[in-house]
DNA sequence: CCTTGAGATAGTGGATACATATTGTGAAGA
DNA sequence: TCTTCACAATATGTATCCACTATCTCAAGG
């Protein structure tokens, strides 16, 4: 381990990477608007480098599904129509509880006790941006234990490419309290607390479901 | 449209895509075996373009599963472990029910037709290659009411990157004159012809189930 | 004999420059 | 006034050249 240490894990220090990050962490903060045009050569400029890690990059979020490309033509961010929205969380409703099962046994005391403090933090009424942060941490952190899973990936990237959308819809939803979700959030607590798989399945389910049913009834967020 | 008639669809005539199109279709025929070494040098080469575009279709591959980058070492044929192809079923026992669900009142009489023929070629037993074929034709033909969908390409890829195992395990499993296998497209066949969703599900679960425990007594296929 | 480190080698990552396709604009004609 | 065709501007696709990194080989030392 004298020469170079490269057993930095997974960190790339590629640049095409880096600017894969920085635009994903652009587009999922909402700097970027679903369906803006994202041009090779701003990108390029504003980043220091030349139009090819820039290609590169715009591939790795289209295969992310966080950008869409088009030959000969150009890169736009994103946009889902209703029905490929309502669709992911359909695939969410069967996959997410499978990934929760086989997460569940892995979870540590410490990360329980993490989801728990994740469940406080909602239900105090931070404002959107930080029940975004939260929610979106307490159900990914909740299937930590199958991360670098296949199904982890997946569910990952419609986590990402859905989450303008899931911002939009809490906007409104914030304004009903968000009752129901505190609620399914503190019953899917105690089913991971209980270690139950059946009952996490369920109250998940539920949840997705729940809020799928909500969703179609906000079409103008994808006016 | 006096000048070029670019309205051929999706027809991609950018080299990095024709390059993909040829190395995904030499991997899924078995060219190339999991784990084996791709050159971007050598595929340049060979079809008489720079390094760009392979570098391209690569990325296009890697994003697909098909093959696995290494950044600052180079690109590997995906090789998957006996936990990550059982992963693999799992999720399929839960999505391609879905999917099925989503494409059966798409399905017209010729569909249905084509889907009879493709059972009884499989019986027919024309050998590996020939089942292997008809198998995918089959299933994939299926869903083909609910195609470009989101849970189509999430489908579509799993078939690709498990193709290899598929067939090792396929050729296992002729001697033994796939009995099973048959009755179970025949009853999912039947299914399909009543427009039945719910059997049609429970049928598609236990077909891919059963096939995923037999999978799992094969372990050497892996080696 | 095994371990370790320096140098050579091969192969990927990136920058610059050029070719090509798409699109927007404007003028000419019906 | 609307349609259509041609041209120009813009952005993407590709080729060539250079730089960097990882790996392999081999020699020196314990």
């Amino acid at each position: 381990m004298t020469k170079s240490g490269h057993d930095n894990g997974h960190r790339e220090n590629v640049v095409s990477h880096r600017i894969a990050d920085s635009l994903r962490t652009a587009i999922l903060g909402g700097s970027y608007r679903p369906g803006e045009r994202i041009r090779q050569e701003d990108v390029a400029e504003r980043s220091g480098a030349s139009r090819i890690p820039v290609r590169e990059a715009l591939r790795m979020l289209d295969s992310e599904g966080l950008v869409t490309l088009v030959a000969n033509s150009g890169a736009w961010v994103t946009k889902l129509t209703i029905g490929e929205c309502v669709e992911t969380y359909l695939i969410r409703e069967r996959l997410e509880p499978l990934l929760l099962r086989t997460s569940l046994p892995c979870l540590v005391a410490a990360a329980v006790d993490r989801l728990g403090r994740l469940v406080g933090e909602m239900e105090a009424g931070g404002g959107l941006d930080a029940f975004m942060r939260a929610d979106r941490e307490f159900h990914l952190s909740s299937y930590a234990g199958a991360a670098s899973s296949e199904m982890w990936k997946i569910i990952h990237r419609m986590w990402n490419t859905t989450q303008h959308y899931r911002r939009e819809f809490t906007r409104l939803a914030l304004a009903d309290g968000l009752t129901a979700t505190h609620l399914e959030h503190r019953l899917l607590l105690d089913c991971i607390r209980r270690q139950d798989p059946d009952d996490a399945e369920r109250v998940l389910i539920m949840h997705i479901r729940r809020t799928r049913l909500a969703l179609e009834k906000h079409p103008e967020i994808f006016a």
